[in-house]
DNA sequence: GCCGTTTTCGGCCCGACTGTTTTCAGTCG
């Protein structure tokens, strides 16, 4: 099995949704949820598990774990597969729906028999809800707005859920004999925030034992197309994924041409055509003669070109290429320069894993400093008090400094409508660090939205805007708010911006990067783990700082303790 | 269905907001 823990985690919650949709015991449902949570956060494999293994992580009792080593054992779940027997896959698609919850779905697939999105469209369109309970003239427009923004994403997948499938072909393709090199290309490759489908490249002399492998794989669910130099399948999670297989000396020529853009490779073509040459996905070839001048690497392309390398992240056509001739590409931040991350939680409040084991996870990472920023009490489901917080505190300074690592006390505030945030002056100076963020009240008006960060940035403990937009990709669109002078406010007063890492956020994204940098922004490139596998997440924050032509000098975070001390004091030239 | 120095039953993160109601259900974070 690929993905265990995964799989199992996407398993219960749907069986948390269906039993949510027909009605059955909510804390039944959220029991299932909480596990399904707590088996995609467990850092160990689930499927190695037994019984009482299984139990041991927490909400996981006899019953979930029995389920689990079901699946594991025979790939289903008799409970489940009574329950899909009863509600049709189209109904819980509805509750994808912002706005659509499995109450209003279950009156819809009961009342009117509607069990897809396109037929609740069409029903509202005829005007079929009209006198239905509960249903109104505005819930019918919640619901129209939240199947456009659904449609918006037009089918693109996370970073993350490409980033996984795409390393796991490469690696079932890697072991086949005669595989020479094997990439993955294409916008994962330069690390969109959300991916079409999947280029997967291969050099090799002989293309069909990799075609035929591809249409093999477990995860290929159809062939969509069966070629000598193209072969495409789509993979159980709906993922389209198009292999080609060349030549180990087109190799570069092919990497290059198959990671785009479109625009980027317009730009390279026509600076080739300018030199007498042509470029294709075999090679650099001489115009006239047509004899082949570079293909082996990237690099030999582009040197060719008369231009450096260009990381991947950046072949946007946003000036990469003027900035390369000019030689004034950016020295990219990398994983690598991460020295510590600045937002993350404990199971204090949201977090699954607790405070020694997150922080032990981290120190695995070899980072300098790590901060924990735990929830603070205005998202009151959380739950925190001034009393949890200092416990904490006082938890962490007692680990602070093991394996090498220094660790920084700070807390995740809420903003306020009106820019204030949780705890008083006195209280906040007691943190190194405070990261503040929108969790609420995300209708505001633009004025309003605006002064509200503006003000959030003028505090003098704020020292990191978390997910500045709010938005999920796919999902909710980022709030109205003049981001420019936020992005002003930010640089004035000596607050960063967060890149933060969640799949479903890279919040800032690039080209609000992009724009708060012109600004003159600092940033913190943070994951918000909830979890220790969260902690990975990190490269997809790089991924999209790169994009946004971040350097290290660009990123708090990259910087030694010292410094960014300074930098969290928040005065003028510290 | 999970959990327990309030334990084997009876709770379960709590409150705000929205839209539909006429006193509240549903959804969200």
């Amino acid at each position: 099995m690929a993905r265990p823990n995964e799989d199992v985690e996407a398993l219960l919650q749907e069986y948390a949704d269906l039993i949510a949709i027909t009605g059955g015991d909510a804390f039944k449902a959220r029991a299932y949820e909480k596990a399904a949570r707590a088996i995609g956060g467990h850092p160990g494999d689930v499927s190695r598990l037994d019984v009482a293994g299984l139990k041991e992580i927490p909400n996981v009792g006899t019953s979930i774990a029995e389920k689990v080593v079901e699946y594991v054992r025979t790939g289903r779940v008799e409970a489940v597969e009574e329950s899909r027997a009863r509600i049709p896959a189209g109904v819980r698609q509805l509750i994808a729906i912002p706005t659509l919850g499995p109450k209003k779905a279950l009156t819809l697939y009961e009342d009117l028999h509607i069990s897809s999105v396109d037929e609740l469209a069409d029903a509202i369109r005829a005007e079929r809800l009209r006198g239905l309970k509960g249903f109104g003239e505005k819930t019918e427009q919640n619901i129209l707005h939240g199947i456009d923004l659904m449609r918006q994403a037009g089918g693109r997948i996370l970073l993350s859920t490409a980033a996984e499938a795409a390393e796991e072909i490469v690696a079932g393709l890697s072991r086949i004999p005669g595989c020479e090199q094997c990439a993955h290309a294409g916008s994962l490759r330069r690390m969109r925030d959300s991916i079409g489908d999947l280029d997967i490249l291969v050099a090799a002399d002989r293309p069909a034992p990799f075609m035929e492998a591809l249409t093999e794989l477990p995860s290929t669910a159809e062939v969509i197309a069966h070629g000598q130099k193209k072969t495409s399948v789509r993979t159980v999670k709906g993922v389209q994924v198009d292999l080609r297989v060349v030549r180990r000396d087109s190799w570069g020529a092919a990497l290059q041409y198959f990671t785009g853009s479109k625009a980027h490779n317009i730009r390279t073509r026509t600076i080739a055509v300018r030199q007498g040459l042509k470029l294709s996905e075999y090679g650099l070839f001489g115009a006239r003669g047509g004899r082949r001048v570079a293909s082996r690497s990237e690099e030999e392309v582009y040197a060719r070109l008369g231009l450096p390398w260009i990381p991947p992240a950046l072949r946007e056509d946003r000036g990469e290429i003027e900035a390369a001739q000019r030689g004034e590409l950016p020295e990219v931040v990398t994983e690598a320069d991460i020295r510590g991350d600045l937002h993350t939680h404990t199971d204090l409040t949201d977090g699954l894993a607790p405070l020694e084991e997150m922080v032990a996870a981290a120190a695995r990472r070899g980072y300098a400093y790590y901060a924990v920023t735990d929830h603070a009490p205005n998202l009151y489901m959380q739950r925190m008090t001034d009393e949890k917080i200092l416990a904490q505190r006082e938890q962490l300074r007692a680990l602070d400094g093991e394996r090498r690592m220094r660790l920084l006390h700070g807390t995740e505030l809420n903003i306020g409508p009106d820019g204030e945030v949780d705890w008083p002056d006195a209280f906040l100076a007691g943190f190194d660090l405070c990261v503040a963020s929108v969790h609420s009240h995300f209708g505001l008006d633009r004025r309003a939205m605006t002064r509200r960060l503006v003000r959030a940035c003028e505090n003098p403990h704020v020292n990191i805007i978390g997910h500045p937009t709010t938005r999920l990709i796919g999902r909710r669109p980022g709030i109205d708010v003049d981001l420019d002078e936020v992005f002003a406010a930010c640089a004035r007063t000596g607050t960063a911006l967060e890149v933060n890492a969640q799949p479903d956020r890279l919040d800032l994204g690039d080209e609000d990067i992009l724009r708060a940098r012109s600004h003159g922004a600092k940033f913190a490139i943070n994951t918000d783990a909830h979890s220790i596998p969260h902690l990975a997440y990190l490269r997809y924050g790089v991924g999209t700082a790169q994009r946004g032509w971040l350097t290290p000098e660009d990123v708090v975070n990259t910087w030694p303790l010292r410094r960014l001390r300074g930098f969290l004091r928040k005065h003028p030239g510290g």
